[in-house]
DNA sequence: GAAAGGCATGTGACGTGGTCACATACGGTG
DNA sequence: CACCGTATGTGACCACGTCACATGCCTTTC
């Protein structure tokens, strides 16, 4: 698949813009690679064309906890944080999946900005997303508890079959707690018949227990 | 003082933003006015003239937490991401001083983001700020302790005599945690010497003593 | 100026959640 | 099979949030 064929994937941007981006060559990386870590200058505008990249934020202690997910299509705000505010950045990006992206370099970006309603608008719509998706994990972690977090992230992240494979240590990431409070919180669950677990697997038995737990703690 | 003299204080207009900026009538509410609450639906883009605003974010059992403060020049990005969104407002700005500020229409916010490369900027950058905050907001709120959150908020709220007039509830929804905790935390500073308290008031003691606990549970 | 009501604050009990320090258990590899 | 790295289970303990009150201080109102 060409690269020009990807940038038809990000709706709304008119030609002049197309043609520029089209310019650029797009950038594999493997699964697992680290995008940027805390405390690096920020190169450029990053667009992802292809994969999934989560970004997390690291704590002192090793803790982490996901600050959002990036999917094709979408543009990784961090680096738009830097170009605007000329800080650093303050999370860690990784690839989930392997992924192939375009880094705007600084330049083309502000040029694209002035010159491109389109790209405004799609750089202003993933802004104004992720500010509401960040608002919105401040709202979770600081209002639900951490069953309510658990039982949302299983029913939104299982397949169709009702499974979800993942680890507690990476259950625990997502919803910004420790692996010890997963795997409790798992056993009761299980012990209430809501769910089955066994090592990286958890199945839904009773998804309208789940969705009783997630409105029950939330609103 | 006029109106016009205000819009001198934004930084980064050029002419023709000025120009129409200058049309809109500026808005005085009252200390303590709620500027607009969940739900509701946007009407403009807001801009702060004079005064203090802040926004909050509310649980369902009444507790809220401070998602930022609006000074003058700045604007308040809750409205930049319903326009941008098209979302409703998931927090609460409620007037702390008596405040002016400036409502910009829907349709002239966006010609103005069309034509105005200082207004864009202007909104840019507001953008890219309370992002910044709000991930700090998260990293605070998920990584630092209760205790090293109040020793951080005196700090930098109390004034240059060391005095921060704050109830234990203000200082509670400041840091996001429950009025009690404060009350216990408090008596517990006080009592190693570092502050002083009575109602209403909090005294700096020792300022090396509570930079030492900002420092030691966060980094 | 005394009574009343509204805030601000103090306190104990109790459940949840995070951390530490381990103990298993499981899966692949040599 | 023995070994090792990773995933998971568990108990102890402390920090924090919540509930239910008890004071205490200040202002309003007769």
């Amino acid at each position: 698949m060409s690269w020009t064929e990807h940038t038809d994937q990000i709706a709304g941007l008119d030609a002049p813009a197309r043609a520029l981006l089209d310019t650029l060559s797009p950038m594999e990386v493997p699964k697992g690679a680290i995008l940027f870590c805390p405390g690096e200058a920020v190169k450029g505008y990053v667009v992802m064309l292809s994969g999934q990249v989560d970004v997390n934020l690291i704590g002192p202690n090793g803790r982490d906890i996901l600050l959002y997910r990036v999917a094709p299509g979408q543009s990784c705000i961090q680096s738009t944080l830097g170009l605007l505010g000329g800080d650093a950045y303050t999370a860690e990006a990784t690839a989930e999946t392997p992924a192939r992206l375009v880094l705007i370099p600084r330049d083309v970006f502000f040029a694209l900005l002035d010159s491109s309603p389109g790209f405004r608008r799609l750089v202003f719509g993933a802004f104004a997303e992720r500010m509401q998706s960040m608002m919105q994990l401040i709202e979770n972690v600081s209002f639900m508890s951490v069953e309510a977090r658990l039982a949302a992230l299983i029913l939104d992240r299982s397949g169709p079959d009702g499974c979800l494979h993942m680890t507690q240590a990476e259950m625990a990431t997502a919803i910004g707690t420790a692996r010890e409070v997963i795997s409790r919180r798992l056993d009761k669950m299980a012990h209430a018949g809501s769910v089955a677990h066994e090592r990286g697997v958890v199945t839904v038995l009773d998804r309208k227990a789940l969705n009783k737990i997630v409105s029950g703690t939330a609103f």
